[in-house]
This record gives structure tokens, C-alpha cells and sequence, in this order.
DNA sequence: CTGGTTTGTTTATTTGGGGCACAAAGTCAG
DNA sequence: CTGACTTTGTGCCCCAAATAAACAAACCAG
């Protein structure tokens, strides 16, 4: 017999809302949440001194000074409030971090992959790390979330077709992290993501994307085309988890052979190594991606021809993904991250001129095409991943 | 001096969603929508009460029979309550509907355009024809929503380029209505949205998209393809109303040209006109070209060879643009209206096939696509955007 | 018929949040 | 410097919406 069908006491509905206005900067004062919320002064008070008392934030009473009328107090992050764990995985090894709300990550430090890179070992040494770093911390710590560079199908949280890792293809990845965490004792709740969904919800959130409603992020490390788009406000991972891979757009339906199977995609016309054969450069196998790209900007800068065709040919070819993105969804910023920032940099009239002349009556020539601006993007994004239950409901993650 | 910063009282605030619900057909008994809301079941029923009260919803006691335990009552929408009118502004003419909760067309009567079909005459002539039938209509009349086949900008509602209408592409079109509204003493809120968008949003409520997270919808009515977007349950209209121009997807960068400047866009690829010329016919301009798109698919039906190769360029190039879009939004549901339709009638297996081989890992197999199955979707779309205000806040559009 | 199960309704109670008044803390004009 | 004005923070009262609990109703299965 169920008692009576209701749900459990959830308290104070508008906490968390509250807390993620805060947290992302959106409501610095009071007076902003009490507008932001649609809720009176009173309500605002009452709640922001709850999260007061749950050690969540900070009421500065100093002036902020400027207008006329009472000075609003300043609302911050406790520096000494709770805490999570953020972590990624990429080509060379992997990185734990400790990361406040607001966006602040207090400090990393990266790790050599393990021998034999199995996906058990390789979690079995991030969640090893995690539970020393809890260990050492004297904040208390809420949430974990990890960053891989796997595309991430849903529900089940399956990585599907690793580039960089040696992982097999269907591997149960949530599964076999929530199982390791469950075995270091950590008693903290955990989840993960594709590394550059992630670090587009933290360019939302902190970083070049703030304040933007549809917002489209592309960015590129070592190989193919990542990306992800954010929906009002949420990220948008599809029905399957696997939205928004940007990488298989075709841009050029002659062009190079992509492991997809198609042929131009922008996963293989505008990542490094596109970049290199533009250039007429071999990929030298023992230097890294980033410093061989890097000269080829370095010579284009310096008015190398070669270089400079190689630049604008791949410019044109991500305009044309991009184009064709925002031809569909129609979002108010692109953000660009790690080469594609770069390659921005370049040349920064000529990927707004080709998404504009390529994109439906030349409308996308008011969406701003930015760089993203956060340091480590993909960690700050396991960061919020972390801390998405506790924005959505202080009370129940916080009570325990 | 404002008194103190406060919002207008909003009643009962789960009243709107459950009403949406019952109007989608998600919650036919008092149980599911004490479910669906979360909420106890004394709550569940006083905003049925309260719903039936205003005359929105009936509550049959008549069992439903089948399970276990008391048998639920029926919730329905009350074919005696307020209605809106539709009404939608097409090549040929303009319609004008009464459309009930529930997505209920009740009647609905075509109508020529005016001679010298400016904006201002044709709208005049639409909202002349809704006075006429509010006048007429013993229920209560409590909004007005139109369906026009133009691309519509916002925030300020702005038509652009505008493909059958001689109408001047940046035509501030919805003062337009307003003041049209406002001149014939209509005295109901009104509001106008793209044809296309509003046959999906109708399709996701009432027919082929139903139940559906992410739906694509993808149609063609006589010239160039039209498309939307629902996403998470709500029209993803883009930050500047114009998402999913779905119709600029390039499939062929050697194809023919299109309008709006590239080659090969959808819109020139996979629309009525691309089939004549696909299976060697010529467009007659005399006659319907429905009609000679349905010869050309009963010809491949019946074997004629040039009409069968025609038939399968085109739904080549259509999965080829739907894959595309597939890659980026990963949509669990794909709705084909009008001659897209009748182009998967022809063909069953061929285009989920294409989408399937040209969708990143082919897991778009999964991804059912289907026809729509609403009589008149634009209409029907065009009721759902005037039932929008009731179903955010019923007492504030019925109090008056 | 009896017991079990689910649904609808009534009543009492809790509580989140609006309305209001007032105090506080600044700016601005003279 | 002073007083008027503006905006913010807070305490108190009250209401209304939702929960909880108990009970009644309606059906099925033995």
C-alpha cells in the first residue's frame, strides 16, 4: 500500500535557483536575485541568508557603491564552504582538481596514465588519487565529476569510439566509475561527461559564453572536431547523449576520408593535422600537435605563403561547419576553444566574413564569434558537473 | 516610488501545466497527473476542480476500466468551454478556424486573398473574417493565433524574404496584426508565428511527434523545405526566431542554385520542383505542383524507370540533409509533413537507410522517421500558439 | 462475501511567500 | 551641513496552497 502518493518535503523550492544565480555571477547582489527570482525582498533576504547559514555563501556589507539609494550588499561563494572534486581524462594522463562554486579551481595536479591504459585501470587510478586529495582536504566535499575524452551515450553512460585512449567501443564507463568510487569508500555522488560538452557548460557558465541563451562551443585538441551546444541555459546532449557532434558535418563532400566512413568532415578538414597538410607540412609523430600548428600560425603571422594559405583554407572549412550549424539553430554566441581559438586569432576578420557570406541572408553577422577564455575549460566543466545536484537542491545534498 | 518590489499574485501556479497536460492528451486521469506534477492527490484534485469550474476540462466517472483498485475518472477537455480562433495565410488564400483544448479543429473555412495582396490587405482581410466568425461563435473566444509562410524575426516579429507572397522582406508583420487587432475591437491577445514552426509544434502535441523529447520536423509544401525544431518540449525558435532554416542544410555543393546564394541547399534539392526535374519532367506552371509530384510518385510506383531514379535522388539528398541535422541535434524523432511525406510513402526502407549510413555511426537507425498525421497542422499549429497564455496562466486570461 | 488495491475527498496543519511598515544607508541639491 | 529622495534590508502579520492523515468509494479476485 503507498501511504498516500506524495513527494518528499523539498523545502525551500527556490535555493537552488538561487544559489546557481549566484554561482554563475548572475546576481551579485540582493536586489538582482530579488528581480532574477520574481519572489519580494523578504523571500530574497530569507534565502540568501539560508544559504548563508549553510556556509554556501558570503554577504559582504561593504558599499558597492555608484548609484543612488541604499548600497546593495555584495553576495559571494564561501571560500571555506563545501568543496568538489573535478577531474579529466586526456591523451597523456589525467588531472584531479578541487574546485569551489564560482567557478574557481583552487588547484590541479596531473597525472601519468597508468600501464596498460584499461578503462578499469585508468578510473581505478583517478578515483585512487580523488580519495587522497579528499583525504587532504579540509573542506567538506560534495560532488565528484570527470571529464573523458570519449563521447558519452545515455542513459547508460557507455563511452562510444575513443580516439586517443585505446578503450573499446561500448565500454560501461559510468557503470565501471560508479563502481570504483563505490569501492575507494568515497560516499560522494559522481558523474561524467564528454570532456567538450563540459568545457562548453563552463564557458557558459564562467567563462566567454556568459549570459548567452544558445550557445554553440567548437573546439579542437589534438585530432577531430569537438563540440557542444547549450539551450537556454542547459547543455543540449540529445535524446542519446551523443548531440552536437559537430565533427561530422561534411564540408567538403570530396575532401579527405574521415574514420567515419564519410568523406570532409569537419572532424578531418579543420583539426591540427588539416592544418599541417594545408600548409604542405608532414606531421612530425614525436612533437606535439599544438607546437606544430603553433608555427605554421607563427609563419603565416610572418607572411610565409604557404602558411597563410593553409590558415585561411581550414578557416573557411570550420565557417563552413559553422554556417551550417547556425543555419539550424539560429544561437546567439560561438565560442571557440584550444585551436580553432588559435586559428581565430590568425585571422580575425576572415571566419566571421565565411559564416556570414555562408549562412542563411547573412544574419549570423551579428552572433558574435568569440575565443573561449577559461584556462582549463574541460575541468571546470567536471566541476559544474559535480555540482549540478547541489544546484539543484542545497538542502538534500548538504543535510546528509 | 515603488511600493515593494513585488510580482502580481499568480494563484494556484500549478494550474497552467496541468492544464497543458490534459490539452496534450500526457494526463487523461486525476492519478497520472497527481504523478505527473508531482503533487498529492488532494492537490491533483482541487486543480481539476478548479480547472472544471472555469469550464476547461470534464471529468467523466464512468470507469476506465481494466486494473486493479477504483477505476480513475476520465479527464477531457470540455467541448462546451472557450475556444481560440487559427488561422493561417498560405499561397492560395487565407483559412480561418475555431479550434477547441485538445488540438480540436472545430471548423474551419478557406478563403481567397485580397486583389494586390499587400501585408495590410491580407491581414486586414484575415482579422475582418476572425471578427466575423467570433461574432458568430456562442463559446468564448480567448485568443488568436496565425500561421504565416514567412520566416519570422524576432523579438520584433519581422517577415523576411518572404518565398510565395510578394510581400517586402523586412515587413514589421506583427504590429501589423496588432494594429489590425486592435482597430477591429477584437479585444483577444494575438499572436503569429512561421507555418512550419507551428505545424511541428502541433505535430509534437497532438499527432506524429507525441510523446517525442527532441523532435525534427521537416516539410515542403510547394517550393523550398521548411523545418523546425522542438526541443525538450518547447519550439526552439533560436535566439532570433529563425532556427532550423533547416532548408539552407548544403547536400551538394555542385547542385543547383538556390535563392539565398549557395548551391545545393536543401531547399532546391529535396522540394516538389527537384523531383519534376530528377525524373526529366517539366514544371507546369498551370497546374498544382502536387499534382505532378503525385504523378510522378505513382509512376515509380508503377515501374516507370526515370520516375523511380527521380524519386531516389530526392530522398538521397533529403537523408542526407536530415543526417546532417541528425549529427548536430540527435533528435529521438523525425516527422515528415506534406510532399516529404508522400516521399517516404513511395520509399519506405530507402531513406531511413540513407540517414542511417550517412549519421555518425549509423545510430540514427534508431531514430524512428515518420509521417505527420494531422489533417491540417499549420492550423492546428497556429491554435496551440493562441492557447499558449491559457496554458501558462488559465486565471489570468479567464479572469477578465 | 471478504479482503486487497487504487482512487477521490474531507479536514486539520504546516509553511513558503506576499504585503506592509519601518529602519538603514547611501546620493543629490541647495 | 542639512534635508529630501531613493533604494535596500528586515521584522511581522496574514493568506493561501500544498501536505498529511483519515476515511469513503469503487472495482477485482478469491
Amino acid at each position: 500500500m503507498q501511504p498516500t502518493h506524495t513527494t518528499p518535503d523539498r523545502g525551500r523550492a527556490a535555493l537552488g535557483p538561487a544559489l546557481a544565480l549566484i554561482h554563475s555571477g548572475a546576481a551579485p547582489t540582493r536586489s538582482v536575485l530579488t528581480g532574477a527570482l520574481g519572489v519580494t525582498r523578504a523571500t530574497a533576504g530569507a534565502i540568501t541568508g539560508e544559504l548563508q547559514a549553510l556556509r554556501l555563501i558570503t554577504v559582504d556589507a561593504r558599499p558597492a557603491g555608484g548609484t543612488r539609494g541604499r548600497p546593495s550588499h555584495r553576495l559571494g561563494v564561501d571560500p571555506a564552504g563545501p568543496v568538489v572534486l573535478a577531474a579529466q581524462i586526456h591523451a597523456d594522463g589525467f588531472t584531479v582538481a578541487v574546485a569551489g562554486l564560482g567557478g574557481v579551481l583552487h588547484a590541479h595536479r596531473d597525472h601519468p596514465l597508468p600501464d596498460r591504459a584499461t578503462p578499469e585501470r585508468v578510473l581505478h587510478a583517478v578515483v585512487a588519487e580523488a580519495a587522497r586529495v579528499i583525504a587532504a582536504e579540509p573542506r567538506r566535499c560534495v560532488g565528484f565529476g570527470l571529464a573523458v575524452p570519449t563521447p558519452v551515450a545515455l542513459p547508460e553512460r557507455i563511452a562510444v569510439a575513443a580516439m586517443y585512449l585505446d578503450w573499446p567501443s561500448g565500454t560501461p564507463i559510468g557503470r565501471l566509475l560508479e563502481d570504483e568510487v563505490e569501492a575507494a569508500g568515497l560516499g560522494i555522488p559522481v558523474d561524467l561527461a564528454n570532456d567538450a560538452n563540459l568545457a562548453a557548460l563552463a564557458e557558459h557558465r564562467h567563462g566567454a559564453g556568459r549570459g548567452a541563451r544558445h550557445l554553440l562551443y567548437v573546439t579542437s585538441g589534438h585530432r577531430g572536431v569537438g563540440g557542444a551546444l547549450v539551450v537556454d541555459g542547459r547543455l543540449h546532449t540529445g535524446s542519446g547523449g551523443l548531440a552536437l557532434e559537430v565533427g561530422q558535418v561534411v564540408v567538403d563532400p570530396n575532401g579527405r576520408r574521415c574514420p567515419c566512413g564519410n568523406r570532409g568532415c569537419l572532424d578531418v578538414e579543420a583539426d591540427p593535422p588539416a592544418l599541417l597538410a594545408a600548409a604542405g607540412r608532414e606531421d612530425d609523430p614525436s612533437r606535439p600537435l599544438f607546437d606544430q600548428t603553433a608555427e605554421v600560425l607563427a609563419a603565416a603571422a610572418a607572411g610565409d605563403r604557404q602558411a597563410r594559405a593553409g590558415v585561411e583554407h581550414v578557416t573557411d572549412r570550420l565557417g563552413l561547419g559553422i554556417a551550417g550549424v547556425i543555419n539550424i539553430l539560429n544561437p546567439d554566441r560561438v565560442v571557440l576553444g584550444a585551436f580553432h581559438s588559435a586559428l581565430l586569432a590568425a585571422d580575425q576578420d576572415r571566419l566571421p566574413r565565411v559564416v556570414q557570406e555562408r549562412s542563411y541572408w547573412g544574419r549570423s553577422g551579428c552572433i558574435p564569434i568569440v575565443p573561449a577564455c577559461l584556462p582549463r575549460s574541460e575541468l571546470a566543466g567536471a566541476a559544474e558537473l559535480a555540482w549540478a545536484p547541489v544546484l539543484a537542491d542545497p538542502l538534500a545534498v548538504l543535510a546528509r
